[in-house]
DNA sequence: CTGAAAGCGCTTACAG
DNA sequence: CTGAAAGCGCTTACAG
């Protein structure tokens, strides 16, 4: 067995050597240090320095130093993660790595305390779309850490930054349904209680959209995913008046789910119940008959996120949501 | 604007004194030294001082002092990822926490070396899904970090450790057509090149399990996940000779594509093909007809993945791979 | 059994 | 424009 032999790192020291200069001014020169003048020769010779030994600065030692990390907190429900926010944080991690810092997730519990970990991990910036109590806001953000919220957050919060507009997405699957001439809407969420927050701010939305255009309330159901539970309550709907002629879906797995019951009772959409539905799966286009919903671009989203971050850690006020840039309405043929 | 009042952090230090001990001590304690005879009564002591400031060593600091984080870095292939690698993360992240140990992920850009993320970060671990060069592997782990490849890894990399048997995937799809009597099968994956690697680890599976078996190999054709794309390529099985009567598609994208493919032509599953997938997406369940398909365990997998991480990092040679024990077939009405 | 001290690799006031 | 020095908060060999 041969041993592994395990070279000594290179440091700022080493550089500074090789540069002919203090560890003083090769920090200066790689982090760019405002107020402090560098001749361009001096500067050029440390960089030249670093690339020739291969150097980089240990975050460790960085952050012990700054008081923080370069790492993001986000903290998630502890429910299974959608694909629609599977992709938002893949597309936040990109961007945050392209503003320089790490993404960590966590699943919120409540065996540990998050202010347990934000105090370990020393985050630059703690991002929850886990509904949290002010006053654990107010803990986190005495120990200096900037903290922001975001889809889903409760309009008493301590917290402003609500990025995608969940209310926004109701709205705009009413408009569409009214726009095809539906004036009866029903909603149909899941029965997985985990998701209820979510499904709340959604239907909160749709309500005051069809407030707005002047049609009665919809009428809200709950199913589990299977044929059955979509068969039972299409079968529902068949006997109920008035009879519903929109089909407002939480998302796309209740809204396929929908279809296969109208399906399986020899109904068809748009004919008999216009669906749409949320999250523009991939399969959605292949779904008898092709899925009309409603996509959040998580590039868009992702973006906003990484923006208020990257704001907030400096202490200036973050730009604007992109409220309908969030959103595109994809037309199938379901609605 | 009430400025924040920002407090000092608790250290060692604060406990130490609370406890009446030494920062030594302290650490000895919360670390669990072994080689060190705490007696009961100062081993509270400490403890419960610590737990009355609301002590959490800061790893940034224990990091500078071991050489390494606890963090475990994933590298990823530089595209979008699929649900099953998503559902992977999902669970590596939180099996990786139960170990005391912080997931991030960074796909592999050639813009930014490897090995230049992990002497910056100085992670415990280095997990990599995208093919790594040997000396890059060598680099890596001369620096002393280790190092484990996982999903698709090719046969003379320097690493051994496989966790999901891609070529097992291939192998139980044609199993499963074989056993329903089909014989001549044809392979459907997609075009997008990023997805090739893999496509050929599960081709490589099926071709294989065709030889044992005694079929013909199977033909192969790529599509764009579209429904022309699709229509054309049934078309073509139509009037081809041997008429292939099962279909291995590369994943449910792919599966439902040509679903529905077929529906548009007339045809349906299985009666004029056969059609199984891989991923079990949540929508496949409601295709039409509902796929059959092969689940990867994603639990089991990230467990696996978290155990090569823990014995690996303790220099300790990991578990087998629980080979078969990571897919499971889901048997609907497609095949 | 316990503690004083060194040192991990940075950044940044401060002094020149 | 540049550098010597302090110090961030830990862990651990070493000495008692």
């Amino acid at each position: 067995v041969k041993a592994v032999e395990t070279r000594r790192r290179v440091t700022a020291s080493d550089v500074a050597r090789a540069a002919g200069v203090s560890k003083t001014t090769v920090s200066y020169v790689l982090n760019d240090a405002p107020d402090q003048s560098i001749p361009e020769q001096t500067r050029t010779r440390v960089l030249e320095a670093a690339r020739r030994l291969s150097y980089s600065p240990l975050s460790a030692a960085r952050a012990l130093r700054r008081g923080h990390t370069d790492t993001v907190l986000l903290v998630l429900p502890d429910w299974p993660l959608s694909r629609a926010l599977s992709l938002i944080i893949e597309s936040l991690t990109e961007e945050l790595e392209r503003d320089g810092l790490s993404l960590v997730t966590r699943k919120h519990k409540p065996s540990r305390p998050l202010l347990d970990m934000v105090r370990e991990m020393a985050p630059a910036a703690v991002i929850s779309l886990s509904e949290l109590e002010n006053s654990e806001v107010a803990d986190i953000r005495k120990g200096g850490t900037f903290v922001a919220a975001a889809l889903l957050t409760s309009p008493d919060s301590l917290l402003d930054t609500v990025v995608v507009p969940q209310a926004l997405i109701g709205a705009w699957q009413v408009q569409h349904l009214a726009a095809q001439g539906h004036r009866q809407l029903t909603y149909v969420a899941l029965k997985d209680p985990r998701v209820s927050s979510c499904r709340d701010l959604r239907l909160d939305g749709a309500r005051r959209a069809c407030l707005d255009l002047d049609l009665d309330m919809p009428t809200v159901a709950d199913i589990d995913l299977t044929l059955e539970s979509a068969a039972t309550l299409v079968r529902k709907w068949r006997r109920s008046r008035p009879r519903p002629t929109g089909v407002l879906a939480y998302n796309d797995e209740v809204a396929v789910a929908v279809l296969a019951g109208m399906r399986s009772l020899g109904l068809s959409a748009p004919g008999d119940f216009a669906v749409i539905g949320v999250d523009n799966e991939p399969l959605s286009q292949f779904a008898v008959p092709p899925l009309t919903t409603i996509d959040q671009r998580h590039g868009v989203i992702a973006r906003h996120l990484a923006d208020i971050v990257t704001y907030g850690v400096a202490g200036k006020t973050p730009p604007q949501a992109p409220r309908s840039e969030a959103l595109t309405l994809i037309v199938r043929e379901s609605a």
